[in-house]
Order: C-alpha cells, then sequence, then structure tokens
RNA sequence: CGGGGUGUAGCGCAGCCUGGUAGCGCGCACGGUUCGGGACCGUGAGGUCCCGGGUUCAAAUCCCGGCACCCCGACCA
C-alpha cells in the first residue's frame, strides 16, 4: 500500500491525556483515536493490528472445535433478569420505543446459553461456540487507552458438557489454544490460577502479560515454579522476633496509639510480633473479626471468599456496639463473635487490641486465647519467599489478557438449558465461558515491544510486514526501484506500506520506527547509484547493506529470525 | 463515589495572579531554496478562549453553577 493515499495521522509530539506507553504510541502513530471517555476508533492501521489477533484466536479456536457464530449486540433484559445479572450496575440499560428494555451485554453467556436450550440430547453433546462481538461495559473509570475501555471487542467461547469430567475437558482445550495464541503474539505471559471463591470453587485461569502498565499485579517466584495473581497469591512471610513468652495476657497502656508503627514503637518490639483486627460486616450481616498480624494487609478478595460471602468494613457505631471500644484498641480475646484469623497468627505470642479503649494485650496466642478460623487472608508483600520452594517472590504490573472460566450450571439452570442422558434423566448442561480482548493483546504487545522511538511489533501483530521507504530526493529511478520491491515482497507473500510521500527523510524514518513494522527497506541514492539498499530490523534495530536484486531472498531469512 | 489536575487554532502550550484589540512553537496552504534521521526563507488561512449565569464602562482573566477529559483511590461479570 502506498502511504501517500492512506490515513495514518502520526502525531509528533506526546498528546497530554496519554500516560501509559501502549495508549501513548498508539495514538502517536495512528493507530487508534478517542471519541469519548473509554471509547476509541480504530483507525485503518489500528484496525490491521486487531485483525491479526483475532485471525490468530479464530484459527486457534477452530483448532479445538470451536465453531463460530454471531449473537446480536442488543440483548432482551428478560434474559437478564432471569440469571439476576440485570442489577449489575456495569451494565448499559436502554429501552425501545416501546419501552421494552434490553441491555448491551458485557459478555453473552445469556445469549448463548438461549441458545444452548436447543440442544435436548447427551448425543449433541459437546459443543464449543464462540464469537467475536462488541461488549459494553459501564465502568466507573475508564483507563489507559485500550487498557480499560467501555465497549470493545472481545472473543468470548462457551463449552457445553453433560458432566464435570466433560467440562474439564473442554477447560483443558481453552487453556491450551490461549497458550498457543498469546505465543504466536509474541507476547511474554503467565497463566494463573485466578480468584475463584465465590463461585464455589469453579476453576478460573487469568493469561498475565507483564506490562508497564496494567491493572494487576503479578506475583512469581524467582525460580519460575510459583505465578499468581496478588488477590490470590500466597506468600510466606518472614517470622518475627518475638519478645520473651508469657504465661497469660497481660495488659499494657498504650494512650493514644492507633497505628501498628506507633504501637511496637511504643512497647520496643518487632512490628511482625503484633496484630490487627479489621471487624466486617458479611452480606447477611453478620459482624466478623478478620485478624492478620501487624505488618501485613488484609486482602479482600482472600476474605470474602473464606468468608463466602461479600462484605463492608463495620462502621464506628458497630465496632463500639460490640467491642465496647475504639476501633484502634480492638482484639479477639473476649470478642463472642466469628473470627478469621491468618495463618501466620498460628504460632507464636503477638500483642492485640484488649477491646478497652487506650489499652492493648501482650503475649495473646491463638487457641490459648481465643478461638479462630484460620485461613490465608494476607495480602502478599515483595520480600515474601514462595510457597512452593522458599525461593524469593517478585512483584510486576500485568494486563488480564484473557480469562477462562468453569461456569458449571451457573446459567443453565436459571435459564433452563437441560439435556437427557442415557437413562432419560432431565440434567443441566455444565458450561464453561473463555474470553479475550484482542484489543488488550495490541496494548500487552505495544507495551512490551517498543522503545524511545515507537512500537516494534512482534511480526505476527504488525500492520505490515515491511515499510519500504523511498527516499524522495534519490530521484525517480529509486521511487520506480521501491515500487517494484514493494510488487515482489507482495508476490512473496509479505505485507508492504510503501512510504512514497513527498516528505523529508528524517521524518519518514522517524514515523516508521513509530509504526513499527518488523523490516524497514531503505531505497535511496546508493540503489541507483550501486543497486544497494539498506534493511533494518526494527526491534533489534540492526541495519544491514543488501543489492536491491536480493531483497526478496534476504527478507525470506531475515524474517523467520525475527520476534 | 472520594481526592487532585486540566479545558485557549488540528497538536503541544503561554496569557489568568494584577480585567483593557488573543499569542508562541509545531502542523496546514501557496511560492522558492533544500533532501539518508522530524531543514530554511517568504506569504497566508485557521479561534464559541468548554457551557450557562453574575460583577464591571469592559471578562480568556474575577465570582457562582454546570459539563467534559486526564491522573490517584474505591469498584471491576
Amino acid at each position: 500500500m502506498r502511504a501517500s493515499a492512506l490515513f495514518i495521522p502520526t502525531l509528533r509530539a506526546d498528546p497530554a491525556e496519554a500516560e501509559a506507553v501502549s495508549h501513548r504510541l498508539l495514538l502517536r502513530g495512528g493507530f487508534i483515536r478517542p471519541v469519548s471517555a473509554g471509547l476509541y476508533t480504530y483507525l485503518p492501521l489500528g484496525w490491521r493490528v486487531h485483525q491479526k489477533a483475532v485471525q490468530i484466536v479464530r484459527e486457534e479456536m477452530d483448532a479445538i472445535g470451536g465453531q463460530e457464530m454471531l449473537c446480536p449486540v442488543l440483548t432482551p433484559a428478560e434474559l437478564w433478569q432471569q440469571t439476576g445479572r440485570y442489577e449489575i450496575p456495569e451494565v448499559f440499560k436502554l429501552k425501545d420505543r416501546g419501552g421494552r428494555a434490553f441491555v448491551l451485554p458485557m459478555t453473552h453467556e445469556e445469549t448463548v446459553t438461549f441458545h444452548a436450550r436447543e440442544i435436548q440430547s447427551y448425543r449433541e453433546l459437546p459443543q464449543i461456540l464462540y464469537h467475536f462481538q462488541t461488549k459494553d461495559r459501564d465502568e466507573p473509570r475508564p483507563r489507559g487507552g485500550l487498557l480499560r475501555v467501555r465497549e470493545f471487542i472481545m472473543k468470548d467461547s462457551y463449552s457445553f458438557d453433560r458432566d464435570g469430567e466433560g467440562l474439564e475437558r473442554s477447560f483443558r482445550l481453552h487453556a491450551k489454544a490461549y497458550e498457543r495464541i498469546f505465543e504466536r503474539c509474541g507476547l511474554e505471559f503467565f497463566a494463573v490460577q485466578a480468584e475463584s471463591g465465590m463461585m464455589g470453587g469453579s476453576a478460573s485461569i487469568d493469561y498475565l502479560a507483564p506490562a508497564g502498565a496494567g491493572e494487576n499485579t503479578l506475583v512469581t517466584c524467582e525460580r519460575g515454579d510459583y505465578a499468581a495473581d496478588l488477590e490470590i497469591a500466597r506468600g510466606i512471610p518472614r517470622a518475627p522476633a518475638f519478645p520473651e513468652r508469657l504465661a497469660a495476657p497481660q495488659e499494657v497502656a498504650t494512650p493514644g496509639i492507633s497505628t501498628i508503627e506507633a504501637l511496637a514503637g511504643l512497647l520496643g518490639i518487632d512490628p511482625a510480633a503484633t496484630s490487627k483486627a479489621m471487624p466486617v460486616v458479611t452480606d447477611a450481616g453478620t459482624l466478623v473479626l478478620g485478624l492478620v498480624r501487624g505488618d501485613d494487609r488484609l486482602e479482600e478478595a482472600k476474605l470474602a471468599a473464606a468468608l463466602g460471602s461479600g462484605h463492608r468494613p463495620a462502621t464506628e457505631e458497630e465496632i463500639r456496639a460490640a467491642f465496647g471500644a475504639d476501633p484502634g484498641s480492638l482484639g479477639p480475646v473476649g470478642f463472642e463473635g466469628e473470627i478469621v484469623a491468618d495463618e501466620a497468627l498460628r504460632e507464636g505470642q503477638f500483642v492485640a487490641g484488649a477491646n478497652r479503649t487506650g489499652w492493648h494485650l501482650r503475649g495473646v496466642e491463638a487457641g490459648r486465647d481465643f478461638e479462630a478460623r484460620f485461613a490465608d487472608i494476607r495480602e502478599p508483600k515483595e520480600g515474601d519467599t514462595c510457597p512452593r520452594c522458599g525461593g524469593a517472590l517478585s512483584f510486576q504490573i500485568a494486563i488480564e489478557v484473557g480469562h477462562i472460566f468453569k461456569l458449571e450450571t451457573r446459567y443453565s439452570v436459571p435459564l433452563g438449558a437441560t439435556y437427557l442422558d442415557e437413562h432419560g434423566a432431565e440434567r443441566p448442561i455444565q458450561m464453561g465461558s473463555y474470553g479475550i480482548g484482542p484489543g488488550r493483546i495490541m496494548a500487552a504487545a505495544v507495551e512490551q515491544r517498543h522503545d524511545e522511538h515507537g512500537i516494534a511489533w512482534p511480526r505476527a501483530l504488525a500492520p505490515y510486514d515491511v515499510h519500504v521507504v523511498a527516499i524522495e530526493s534519490a530521484g525517480a529511478e529509486a521511487a520506480a526501484l521501491a515500487e517494484r520491491i514493494e510488487r515482489e515482497l507482495e508476490r512473496a507473500g509479505f505485507s508492504v506500506l510503501l512510504d512514497d510521500r513527498d516528505r523529508r527523510p528524517g521524518e519518514k524514518f522517524a514515523d516508521a520506527d513509530l509504526i513499527g513494522c518488523p523490516l524497514r527497506v531503505t531505497v535511496g541514492k546508493k540503489a541507483v547509484q550501486e543497486g544497494a539498499v539498506d534493511l533494518l530490523a526494527r526491534a533489534a534495530r540492526s541495519e544491514e547493506a543488501c543489492r536491491a536484486d536480493d531483497v526478496v531472498t534476504r527478507i525470506r531469512t531475515l524474517w523467520e529470525t525475527l520476534p
């Protein structure tokens, strides 16, 4: 394609609104443009990249027996009312002229399950159905360009099986397909166990791509045998330096002390030898005391999983009523209600609030001084060790590029998607759902592969394989040669962007660096005089001279070596 | 929803404090000289100063209200 005829509005300066690298570079390179908060148009260049990702996903879905289809975006509200998802605040709701309610769905479980009601017999199972369709979400806070948007295209697939064993098989097929997809897209990624507690123990795998910008924190072990999302990751905290053991808890006056630092400082002890009480109220209205070590933070998602319920912090009034003390002086000793304590408090003696304002207890010991249910409810910290091997854990920011989930009968039961088994018994279909955002793949690729000049696309996602830069001043002969190279490369199966614009070389090089095609061919004076062009690998920035007649051969070879 | 920031030419910004004819750089158009890493000279086009109200002889500037966008936090099937 001729750049002179294309709409590729590159920007010389960073747009003021863009912070994340992928946001900045995709805007500057002319790949995307905002329309409103969290709403982006994919310009021609960006759409080519998006479609590259889509095609890779499609091929791998087809390879596991997925059947592509297409559901409408506009969806009758009744389906969502039946599954109880109509009340989710992120759901866009609207009405037609007759007042009938519709939603713009966030995913298509309801619609696909609606169709799965046509499945009658175990003989028709299993099935994998998928589509690429627009999702809308009324996000409270879109951000980071393509990282979190209000409307995007997602590949969502749904598996239908007769039993848990079948679901397991479909789930594994998807896990394999997803790994191939991200590998083919040239992404560094981790498949990690994801938060699943509240959904009754169903398996869920998150695909996290480490990136400078992202919304997840990926925890990995230095020895490579452990990776998890921070929300569910386990870390082994360092052992506290305990003071001398006491035969019974001993009250100590701590007037005005409300932080752990101040408490540890006052008593002259290790903050890790203290405990922190977090009273919460569950959805059922029960007040529960969460207890973690003083130097730890409570992980809300883990506590929710341990409680099997959502929860909110207790109000000051609720705290006073239950404990008769201020929030800074709460502890487990003497508390009548349920206590969920972190594993780290199982052994040893800790300082805890005395449930008397301005007082703490030293030497509090689980089992002896209070009863609690133990669970892992702390947020891991850098410096913790790996629960598997004892290696050091490190944290990095990551983008969630895919998520697969065992739904079991969460949707088939409310929507009545059942089948008859070989004994004539009616049973609900076992379902799984599996999502990938091509836009997030794009963003993650840019985050992982760029330099100070611009994007260096992995070859699987690049908008064009080869960027041919014709140097204007080299004259008509060079321009003709550039066109010949374009044709030959295209005949050899490469997609080519020919920069034939009447621009100075510096500007063309800068744009080529920004746009980030894997290979660049520069056709200038040397081409006319010596029949030689320059070949540049964008990612490595390694340049070599090459005879014009050998360009196709050389590029074929070089192509195989690229990321 | 809480905190912070920003809205002035296509883009990046100054001007606002201290009210008085709306500016700079880039880009764009035309002419010319240039041409292997974002050249230079000349000429020119381009504005609802986010919106509404108020104060004032006079508002981009001061006051009140609203909206939009960005960042941090909460939230995230």
